[in-house]
DNA sequence: GTGATGGCGGTTTTT
DNA sequence: CCGCCATCAC
């Protein structure tokens, strides 16, 4: 047979070959053995790897258990399950180790946890109590907090657990000076107290399960996963850190079948650890590594992919590829200068209204920020025309204050020993425990080696504390005890409701008279229900902390706004890439931080949010922008400067540029026709203000109002024809009084 | 122990 | 400019 008539043949048997490029079906195929897959944005890497999977299946070779498929997030995780489950005519995806790297550490290390001195039960903390109990830590050994920020220390921590090092592993000389040279004591303090209260934090899920992994004397742990795992299967190579690249190093050393997919020009995480280095060597790692590159894109128009490979070509050190694509060339990019922040985000608008208006779909467009705050500018421009938008991002469902309140309450309650769990909600609501009581009762438990529940319990007992105090304590403590008797007496989530009743949180809530309240009620009821998709609390709790989404919001049509990291692996039909401005974009700060290095992720950013754009893509930059209260000039970014000057058409309504794209602004400060068609507001209305407690059309501060789009909501503050208003769902919104209206009660 | 005011700092973020 | 935290006054 030809080569071509067994390509023929595999695509009659297995359907789902056909349609795969030739390097796509590669892929698919080099089943057996190392694989790299180095596929360019947009190329169908989400198609190959589910594909992949799928044949794997489909052929017989293994099992579904006996594959380990990593993911970085859930929501990959999530497609590729339902993906390969269609494929494969819904084939079920349950007990499949398919999932996050942290997911399946997760479940990896619940069934060695005792290897590393923890019980299985062990809680996974968040950030937010990792800073709490670093910062104790620091307070108790008499570090300046203020000196030494404990999120910059938990930073370094983080840092080395990336690495895979545990606390005796970090070379000596590493950040010696940070917190007065204790960071490393510090950071063999904060692990033995993470084991005392039965506590991993997000690193240590990999670092716990490398350490056991590695150990020769554990090496039948080791050996019983090579005997499980067959096929080894990574997205987002480009991502892993080194915590991460051990973990499947030791695990797909069994099997030699490790197939790792991603593109080096894509790597964006560097800053929190990610090494671009495992994907360049990997080679080096799998000797006799197969290389496949997908190239043809099937995303952008010939211009988008012509100008984002224009800016890429501009680093060092890629693995290269040649990205090309059958598309029409399309538009050119549209590159845009401003005056300022505000025109800028008039002028996204009217293209979005213009876009719409020659029946684009809003959903298929996108702003592209590159940090948070710039998102506001936008929402506000937005929020006046009645644009429908979402700002994708932020703050999540889980990280909400009410949230993490309730699962306080819910740890407490599964997990005795979690001391920042029970510390957090021992005076909320109120009960009268101040800080000094915390600090007596933690005395003692460090004093004693116990938990602070037991120290509790047993300071109950003495006269250590004013009778009043050991009354409220142990009433506290006795509730727990006998809220954790009703596990699995009756159905979780009826329980959760009747602990965040009875311990008086709700009502909290309901006595207060903030215009935020009725919104917290909201989610925490939100929390109730949500657990009844779960088996138990426990299980509940591991999905909080692992695998939780961002509440889905409303279908409708609107404009995202996100990052540009958000941003990654999603696409749309047209892409507002603003802030184009040295210092903002590429970021000053890490380019002071990290150089060369920090400065080519910053352009691998500009390619993630070029290549993002299906058919149009805009970039624009300010010549000023007013940033913490005052405002500062700006001059074009360098990456503007690199966009091929054949497939962009500038547009600038100011002077200077134009000429050769220089780097310095017309100092004249020639005034541009848009600036004069839309004079500066008038300084009455912009100084108008904090007092003001009537709005110009008649709203009064506290008023209670309906918004078409964003529903019911509470003023809280007016500034002209402006109000700042809380929404009961959706926080807070600065929106025009005239797309409000007053609602009696 | 709790509520009010000033100072300071302020990327990117998933799990 | 805004929000968080620390410190201060009750």
């Amino acid at each position: 047979m030809t080569a071509h008539a067994v390509i023929a043949d595999e695509s009659q048997r297995f359907p789902y070959l056909q349609g795969l490029n030739d390097p796509q079906r590669d892929a698919v195929l080099a089943t057996d053995g190392p694989l790299l897959v180095l596929a360019g944005a947009g190329t169908g890497k989400t198609r190959v790897l589910t594909t992949r999977l799928a044949h794997i299946l489909r052929t017989g070779k293994s099992w579904p258990n006996q594959i380990l498929a990593v993911t970085f997030t859930n929501k990959a995780a999530q497609e590729m399950k339902e993906r390969v489950s269609a494929i494969l005519d819904g084939m079920p995806v349950e007990g499949w180790w398919l999932g996050t790297f942290h997911a399946l550490a997760a479940r990896m290390l619940r069934r060695h946890a005792d290897l590393v001195g923890l019980d299985s039960n062990f809680t996974i903390i968040d950030t937010d109590d990792q800073i709490r109990l670093l910062k104790q830590l620091m307070e108790e050994r008499g570090l300046d907090t203020k000196k030494w920020p404990p999120r910059q220390m938990i930073w370094f921590i983080e840092r080395w657990k990336d690495k895979g090092l545990n606390p005796s592993d970090v070379p000596k000389s590493e950040g010696a000076e940070a917190a007065d040279g204790h960071i490393l004591a510090l950071y063999a303090r904060y692990q033995d107290r993470l084991r005392q209260i039965n506590a991993c934090d997000f690193g240590d899920l990999l670092l716990h399960m490398v350490t056991i992994l590695k150990n020769p004397a554990h090496a039948d742990v080791l050996a019983d996963y090579h005997r499980r795992f067959k096929y080894v299967l990574v997205d987002e190579y480009q991502d892993t850190n080194v915590a991460q690249y051990l973990w499947l190093r030791l695990l797909g050393k069994g099997t030699g079948n490790v197939c790792c997919v991603g593109d080096d020009d894509q790597s964006i995480y560097g800053w929190r650890g990610a090494e671009v280095g495992n994907i360049l060597k990997f080679e080096k790692d799998f000797p006799g590594a197969k290389i496949v590159r997908l190239e043809q894109n099937y995303r952008s128009t010939g211009r988008i992919l012509a100008a984002a490979s224009g800016v890429i070509a501009c680093n060092e050190g890629r693995l290269g590829k040649t990205l090309w694509s059958e598309n029409e060339d399309g538009e050119k990019l549209c590159v845009r200068g401003l005056w300022d922040g505000e025109a800028e985000a008039r002028w996204v608008a009217e293209e979005t209204e213009s876009l719409q208006h020659k029946g684009w779909s809003l959903g298929q467009i996108a702003v592209l920020v590159r940090a948070g705050f710039q998102t506001r500018e936008f929402e506000e421009r937005f929020m006046q025309l009645g644009i429908n938008y979402r700002v994708i991002g932020g703050q999540r469902f889980y990280e909400r204050l009410e949230i993490r309140d309730a699962l306080a309450y819910l740890r407490v309650v599964a997990q005795p020993a979690d001391d920042l769990a029970l510390e957090r909600i021992i005076n909320t609501p109120k009960r009268g425990i101040g800080d000094a009581t915390v600090q007596t009762l933690y005395a003692y438990a460090r004093a004693q080696g116990i938990s602070l529940r037991e120290s509790i319990s047993h300071l109950c007992e003495t006269d250590e504390l004013k009778p009043k105090m050991r009354v409220t304590l142990s009433a506290l403590i006795g509730n727990f005890a006998r809220w954790r008797s009703l596990v699995g007496q009756m159905p979780h989530p009826e329980l959760a409701a009747q602990i965040l009743d009875e311990s008086g949180y709700m009502q909290m809530w309901k006595t207060d008279k903030s215009p935020e309240a009725p919104g917290r009620l909201e989610n925490l009821r939100e929390l109730v229900s949500a657990m009844a998709e779960f088996e138990s609390l426990a299980e509940f709790l591991e999905h909080i902390a692992l695998v939780l989404e961002n509440q889905g919001e409303a279908a409708d049509e609107a404009i995202s706004i996100m990052t540009l990291h958000g941003a990654k692996g999603l696409e749309f039909d047209a892409v507002f890439l603003p802030g184009w401005e040295e210092g903002l974009f590429p970021s000053q700060k890490t380019m002071d931080e990290h150089g060369v290095k920090g400065l080519e992720e910053e352009r691998r950013l500009a390619y993630v949010g070029i290549t993002r754009a299906r058919k149009r893509a805009y970039v624009s930059y300010a010549a000023r922008r007013r940033m913490y209260g005052n405002w500062i000039d700006a001059i074009p970014s360098r990456f503007v400067d690199e966009l091929p000057e054949e497939h962009i058409e500038i547009n600038t309504d100011l002077s200077a540029y134009g000429q050769g794209r220089s780097h310095f602004w017309d100092s004249s400060g020639f005034t541009p026709a848009v600036q004069r068609r839309t004079p500066p507001r008038p300084s009455g209305e912009r100084a108008g203000v904090r007092g003001q407690t009537e709005s110009a059309s008649g709203f009064k501060r506290g008023a209670r109002v309906m918004h078409d789009k964003f529903g019911p909501g509470t003023v809280i503050n007016i500034d002209g024809h402006k109000l700042d208003i809380a929404f009961d769902r959706g926080g807070q919104k600065r929106v025009m009084d005239s797309f409000v209206e007053l609602v009696e009660g």
